[in-house]
DNA sequence: TCTGAATGAAACCGCAGCTGATACAGATGC
DNA sequence: GCATCTGTATCAGCTGCGGTTTCATTCAGA
């Protein structure tokens, strides 16, 4: 019914870009494979290339094939708000799709809508909080 | 690895004690029964009553089997907001769990304790909208 | 030019959770 | 007694994900 029902796409994303700007990898030459970025979660190279795909797709990072290829950042780390990187992973709060109500029924009918606004709420006010932390500071010490 | 991890729970409770709210079901006497609440939605009264159970040991409505049994709330419309519905059935935002990390490898140990705090703070997020919108308001006419 | 390394895409499997359905025991009011 | 209703257990079907394997393609470097 949505995408991403259960994943840890979000997470593994997460942890990517970090791991790409603990790297310095900014560049070509810095490229990281995608075995690299495995090991660190630790997953599979394949659900990484899955993520790094729509990383990739969303105009964070860059990809090449090839020998010493791999991925690196084309946007600062201190640019990528998480809010960003949760829309790039297909990600939302998840709260459930309101049932459609029975028809020619006024109350039952007009509940859904409103269930949906306020789970569109919350899902704003999720991802308002994901806008203001960023890759970078995923690296800090401190929480955020 | 995680309740709710892709559920209707949610909408389904909100829907059910929308419904008993306009109805105006607060006594035994006026009690609704499960198929009534399925019919609305719709869905199956095993499903609403899978819901309905977890509200009431949550101390949002009281139920009573039997002849003209059912549920009625046993607290105010007003006073019942959403994410103590959201609680209630055990839902969260779900954006995932943080990878373990590697162990041995410093930056991968250190990323998912971060990704935890991160996904805390947008489930808190959540749940404060939620918190901010109670059951009465979903039968009024505007958005909250 | 050849070889090895790496991505991207596809197919497949097993697993988990949910919805929907059925069935049944117990409670309850008439 | 009897019809009604809850609560619970169980089952089938579906969906999506993680993990794995495989293959074609791309690319750097010896």
């Amino acid at each position: 019914m949505d995408a991403m029902s259960d994943s840890q796409r979000f997470p593994v994303a997460a942890h990517a870009l970090a791991y790409l700007a603990h790297c310095g990898a900014y560049a070509q030459d810095k490229a990281v494979s995608s075995a690299s970025l495995a090991a660190s979660m630790p997953t599979n190279p394949v659900v990484v290339r899955r993520v790094t795909g729509m990383l990739a797709k969303a105009g964070l990072i860059a990809t090449r094939a090839g020998a010493s290829g791999g991925a690196w950042l084309i946007v600062p780390a201190a640019d990528i708000t998480l809010d960003r990187v949760l829309r790039a992973v297909g990600g939302c709060t998840h709260l459930g799709c309101p049932p459609p109500g029975a028809r020619g029924c006024p109350i039952g009918e007009k509940i859904p809508k409103q269930v949906s606004k306020v789970i569109a709420a919350a899902d704003a006010a999720a991802a308002e909080r994901l806008s203001r932390i960023t890759v970078a500071d995923l690296l800090m010490d401190d929480a955020h």
